[in-house]
DNA sequence: TCGGTCGTATTACCCCGGTAGTCGAACCTG
DNA sequence: CAGGTTCGACTACCGGGGTAATACGACCGA
């Protein structure tokens, strides 16, 4: 029943450096996320003040700074974002984007025998599960 | 090696008409076009001219109109959307996408079995492939 | 106390998806 | 030929991601 958290590209890499460590401050942020192209402090700073208007976010006063923390999982934002990748592309059909995956994808032989191994535990559990 | 076909919403129930009709009008796309939200004939038409110049349609002259075809094809914008988010999501892991799928997915019994049959011929493949 | 520094707030752009009104040219049709 | 219709071109606007300069207030050290 969640709203569809859907983040951009920066968004996404802030709230992965929020996930890690919890909390952190602007600074502490701009300082931890991949240097890939340097960003203005204020960048991120704006960024933060949106996310926390969209509710993925919140914060915490220390003295003069803001303390940001996540207000939404990890999970819950993957799960939203691979849920409608998968409904635009494959009307919902998870086993249509696994068989993409597997004709397109570049997934080599380990990775199979990985995907079976996982397929069978899921199997196991369904089995003992009433869930 | 293809650029990173980005399509938005619409962009991509456009797309579908044409990939599915081969070519067509405004009109015709229009008209096809899943009456979720009734839209101005103008929007689709300012829709195209914005995709061709992104270069994923193109179109001839008939007459007064404008007849579009697609010029990217269904397999090259799915693999190029599924890519980008299992970079986003999964750092391009595939499996993580695959697992996280099993584990956080609505897949029931019957779905697993299907994936499971799917491995299994993958798996046929690669060993009497040369690939 | 005064000036610099630190850190957030405000403001302003750019780009692009989406939405649509209006304009003008071509084309029928009476 | 005149007037209405059709269809693309042009223009405009909103929202949101991304980027950042500038403004402003608080704080600290000399």
């Amino acid at each position: 029943m969640e709203a569809s958290h859907r983040l951009g590209e920066l968004q996404f890499a802030i709230m992965r450096v929020l996930w890690d460590a919890g909390e952190a401050t602007v600074a502490q942020v701009h300082e931890t996320l991949p240097v890939d192209r340097a960003r203005a402090l204020t960048t991120i700073a704006t960024m933060l003040t949106k996310m926390e208007k969209k509710g993925v976010v919140a914060h915490r006063v220390d003295g003069r700074q803001f303390v940001y923390h996540p207000t939404v999982t990890e999970e819950q934002v993957t799960r939203s974002m691979v849920a409608e990748l998968t409904d635009r592309l494959f009307e919902g059909d998870v086993t249509a984007l696994v068989s993409h995956l597997l004709t397109e994808g570049e997934i080599d032989p380990g990775e199979l025998r990985r995907l079976r191994r996982l397929i069978a535990e899921r199997q196991d559990e369904e089995r003992h599960d009433a869930n």
